[in-house]
DNA sequence: CGAAAATAGTTAACATGCTAAGGATTAGCG
DNA sequence: CGCTAATCCTTAGCATGTTAACTATTTTCG
């Protein structure tokens, strides 16, 4: 077993690559605890911050595929097969074979999902308000472009 | 249903608030992909990033105890019981009831997770590196820097 | 035209990560 | 000293999110 002293030099030498000081670990917490504040606000819905994406997507274009949807948030086809079965019983989306092409299937939102819009983007931007409570109107700009740069860098 | 361009002007007017643009959004593809690109070079030693975030805890300061643990990575006992589980199971630590509190289970590590320490921090370092390839040192720092207080934020 | 490759979606198993609840133990207070 | 509150850890159930494998369908290519 290293001397201690050993030990502390190395690890002060590699601080930066590890928890809870690197980047990895500060990225996944901040995602945890915005997730967590997300779903207090979701809760009273019945709803999960995930379910949100995807009526996010299906607000801006109905009837995606569920590869389409998979592509637009990066996510792999299995988890999205979960998530909508979730929606579905919840009644807020449906699923429908595409005729022309039957590998396809597209979700289509219900009268409740669509009825969502009004009500949950309003409590996405009460999380972000409190998330960014102190920071500078650049500051924000500059998070979500350095975000959008390590995403480019990993895709 | 309201006319489309109803719908338009709102998701215009939330744009912010919206996946794919939202912060919440960001943070946690970010996070999922950094995930995915050390998950990838941990699998040839049977490890997942979870794992290393205890390892760095327990390199720090062998012997913590669950809750320890989990008060430095602001995770739940829930989730670390799980964890330790199965890190033991690889025979990476192996838990301990403190003799003078027995309501606490102190996890030590193994010659084998200990021996770790050389080798897996440097794996994180490389996806450090990929992640921040064309940020620049201030870039870094002002990353690291909205994270934490995103963080304090919402703690 | 037919076979192979590709695409789409699902299923199964496993790893988080959460909430709620329960058992065991220790601390605090009257 | 005894009871209550608090702490610690675990368990159970549910929701992601992954990989690998499978079925069904469409596209591509020789």
């Amino acid at each position: 077993m290293p001397e201690p002293s050993a030990n502390a030099d190395f690890l002060a030498q590699w601080r930066f690559a590890l928890a809870p000081y690197n980047l990895g670990y500060k990225v996944k917490l901040t995602s945890q605890l915005m997730y967590r504040a997300f779903q207090e606000r979701l809760e009273p819905h019945g709803l999960t911050p995930f379910h949100y994406l995807v009526l996010c997507c299906l607000w801006e274009e109905d009837g995606l595929s569920t590869s389409g949807i998979a592509d637009k948030l990066k996510q792999l086809g299995a988890t999205l097969t979960g998530v909508v079965d979730r929606m579905e019983s919840r009644h807020l989306v449906y699923r429908e074979r595409d005729p022309s092409d039957r590998r396809i299937v597209r979700i289509w939102l219900t009268e409740e999902g669509r009825q969502l819009m009004q009500v949950l983007p309003p409590l996405g931007a009460e999380v972000i308000e409190q998330a960014t409570a102190n920071l500078s109107k650049p500051d924000q700009e500059t998070l979500l472009r350095l975000l959008d740069q390590v995403v480019q860098n990993l895709l």
